[in-house]
DNA sequence: TTGTTTTATGTCAAAAATGACATATATTAT
DNA sequence: ATAATATATGTCATTTTTGACATAAAACAA
């Protein structure tokens, strides 16, 4: 935000922060969020780099249509556990995706 | 094992093989009870690095002692999420789990 | 030894994650 | 346009994971 924009906004009684404070997540949740961010990101592209749908990925993680659109899209619902699952049987090997993490 | 001793526990009908073998495993779940050793031993390292007991570390984890105990064991009840999160709560940063991971 | 602290293991009710399903909304092809 | 395919979103019963607790076993000190 430009600083004459954030000035205004400030007379009139807003306050100007991030997302992490507004929702008042320790550092460390906001790392854990962002990491499962990434992940789901990733796995959407794998999928689409494969020429995959949805349902076809369902079939090999064993999951549903519905829980991988929920992954990609970032769903709390969604643990780390099945998203690494889910790229592993991908195929993604333990490098690539420490490459993600890291 | 040597190649002697091998020879001679299949004359006597033993099968020799791979844990993985053994518990028909896919390869990727092999790959993914690894990578929770891996976190597990790195949680314990980093534990007592900081001379921390375990019972400490639950507290900052809001987790509990046996909790604790259960994820440096290896337990298979623990998820990827908890081990992720109590290596974050210890300080750890993204780029040192990804090199764990990787 | 005996006491003290730390870690391991088992159990369980509560909480969180899961697959399945229905169905809404996009996206793409004809 | 409209049919077909793909993705998004909501709900829910079942399964898995969780913290808490008790207690056993191990490590360590006095």
């Amino acid at each position: 935000m430009n600083p004459a924009k954030k000035k205004r906004l400030q007379a009139k009684g807003w306050h100007i922060g991030t997302v992490s404070e507004f929702l008042n997540l320790t550092p460390e949740e906001s790392v854990y969020i962002e990491l499962k961010l990434t992940l789901s990101r990733n796995l959407q592209e794998r999928r689409q780099q494969k020429n995959l749908t949805q349902t076809q990925l369902a079939r090999v993680v064993k999951s549903s249509q519905s829980r991988i659109a929920k992954m990609e899209a970032g769903d709390p619902s969604v643990s780390l556990d099945l998203l690494i699952r889910s790229l592993l049987a991908l195929g993604t090997s333990r490098k690539e995706i420490g490459k993600m993490v890291g």
